[in-house]
DNA sequence: AGCCTTATTTGCATACGTTGCGAATTTGCA
DNA sequence: TGCAAATTCGCAACGTATGCAAATAAGGCT
């Protein structure tokens, strides 16, 4: 996504009109890689402006949306996620805190693909679950903690 | 997904018991490649038992996808879709029809993935988006195709 | 075959994420 | 400043999915 500044060009060259409530969210989404749903967005746009509508956080959303300038990511269940990343890349879900992390991989063209029987591929997405590096930390204890002993209780 | 005969048998070594609404789903989907949303199946075992409901749907999925009988596929917007395929394979999904085909992946272990810092990866999830055969084939005439001539009406 | 316990089905209400709609307001150009 | 057109907001509605509880059915036991 572009920056606050070159956003407001962009829509006014479109004939959207920059509102108070869109530069704030460009500010908000600018260079965010924490993939907020549109819940979150509009909690922390509540805090800094009270009284913004949920509606025009989606309204604004999608609006960046159609205009390449975010992408919206579906991540299993849960709500839509909103990634300023306009890089090809894909993502990551921590099955147990949920975070979305950007991943990049670099030789799609190497895989080999069965079954297509005539379709053709015009974009990949790869979502990784699995566990992410902090949630890894906090309950995988490292070989010298403590551990029970043989004459602990079980 | 096994058998319905299969099935009947695991059911029953679990206590859950095996009624004609979960006989008619485990013959409706049982070998069944088009991925039906769980609104589908359920208009298709409404034509064969009339007054069968979405909630019991639902809930025969839900088992079955908790006994690793089938997947749930989430394919960007829409319904989740049922996949009674148990290999380890993934998707794709025409951009036009909407239909979704199952897909085989030899090497993902060759990607070269970057950014995981740390994430520890435990599946892929790979869903390819584009035209599906049947969808190109009607649109996208081939060059002995009749073609409108000048004089023909627009 | 009949009984009894337990699981299941159903219908309805509800949750959740998202979009439609329209009146009131604001933007941005002239 | 004025005006047309876009936006905001609140609320209703939508589609998908689950919670709940009363009525029903399955299947083991006798």
């Amino acid at each position: 996504m572009r920056s606050p500044a070159d956003l407001t060009e962009a829509f006014r060259r479109q004939n959207l009109k920059v509102t108070p409530q869109r530069q704030l969210l460009f500010r908000l989404l600018h260079g965010n890689a924490a993939h907020p749903s549109a819940d979150v967005l509009f909690a922390e746009a509540s805090e800094l402006m009270p009284g913004i509508s949920l509606r025009t956080v989606y309204q604004t959303l999608n609006d960046l949306a159609a205009m390449g300038e975010l992408q919206s990511v579906s991540v299993g269940s849960g709500p839509s996620r909103f990634d300023p990343n306009t890089d090809d890349h894909h993502h990551a879900v921590c099955d147990r805190c949920g975070d979305v992390f950007d991943v990049y991989v670099n030789n799609i063209g190497a895989l080999e693909v069965e079954g297509l029987n005539g379709f053709r591929p015009s974009a990949t997405r790869m979502v990784f679950s699995g566990t992410c590096q902090r949630c890894s930390t906090l309950s995988l204890p490292t070989p010298d903690t403590p551990r029970p002993t043989r004459s602990s209780t079980q």
